[in-house]
DNA sequence: TAATAATATAACATAAATTGCATATTCCGC
DNA sequence: GCGGAATATGCAATTTATGTTATATTATTA
């Protein structure tokens, strides 16, 4: 019941509900992404995603000098189906919105290999 | 994305996630009765409980000096879901199995109205 | 109304999580 | 190899959550 209970807690801090929720949207999205769409600083940033990657709600890669996260694939189905939930959740609150619209303003970065075109 | 926080906290604690698969099996169930199934004392289950209730996920009523809680049902959509993987993520822990079998073998209490039969 | 059962709350101690700031570490281009 | 960009980590302070024990509250019954 410890993994179920850490999932949660994962899923129960403002930062990591609006990063889930960016990740779901975008698909990939680097530190420095977030760090701008969030307006937080960037040890925080790490910090969080370090949480979400520590009980395998994201993977991360490295693209260059970017560490790129996404959602994970290989959880049990109830953490899908939980992962969603908060995805649902967070994506109708008005921050998401913002952070959403901090996303696409961010000024343009060097390019480099994305899962998805933007 | 604050009332988001809290419903995912109040999930995030393995007596609670017990509590809520109880709760969708049993229906409704007395403190005293979680209590024993959980084989935890009395004055954690209502705190465990009030946390449950002070965030919407679970409704009270008061029968003679029994108080039994059963899952709420007006809570938005993504909140159902969330507590659904939840409770499939508990049901399928082996403490879960315990409980269940806590709860069988309590000695018989007061009869007393019940929603479902047991 | 006294005794008892069920539940809630208060007070206190302890453990976890979160944050900001400073500092490593890694990678790239020159 | 050097400088800069991106990311991670360590530390200390603060906040938040949890557990235990004692006590208060509410309802029942004799």
């Amino acid at each position: 019941m410890e993994y179920q209970a850490a999932i949660f807690t994962a899923l129960s801090d403002p930062i990591r509900l609006r990063s889930l929720a960016l990740l779901a949207r975008e698909g990939e999205l680097c530190v420095c992404e977030l760090t701008h769409a969030l307006a937080a600083n960037q040890p925080k940033i790490s910090k969080h995603m370090a949480a979400l990657r520590d009980c395998g709600l994201v993977t991360d890669r490295r693209d260059a000098q970017w560490v790129l996260y996404s959602l994970a694939a290989d959880i049990p189905q109830w953490v899908k189906d939980a992962v969603t939930a908060a995805v649902a959740g967070a994506t109708q609150d008005y921050l998401h919105a913002e952070d959403v619209l901090r996303l696409k303003s961010m000024p343009a970065r060097t390019p480099r290999k994305r899962a998805s075109g933007v």
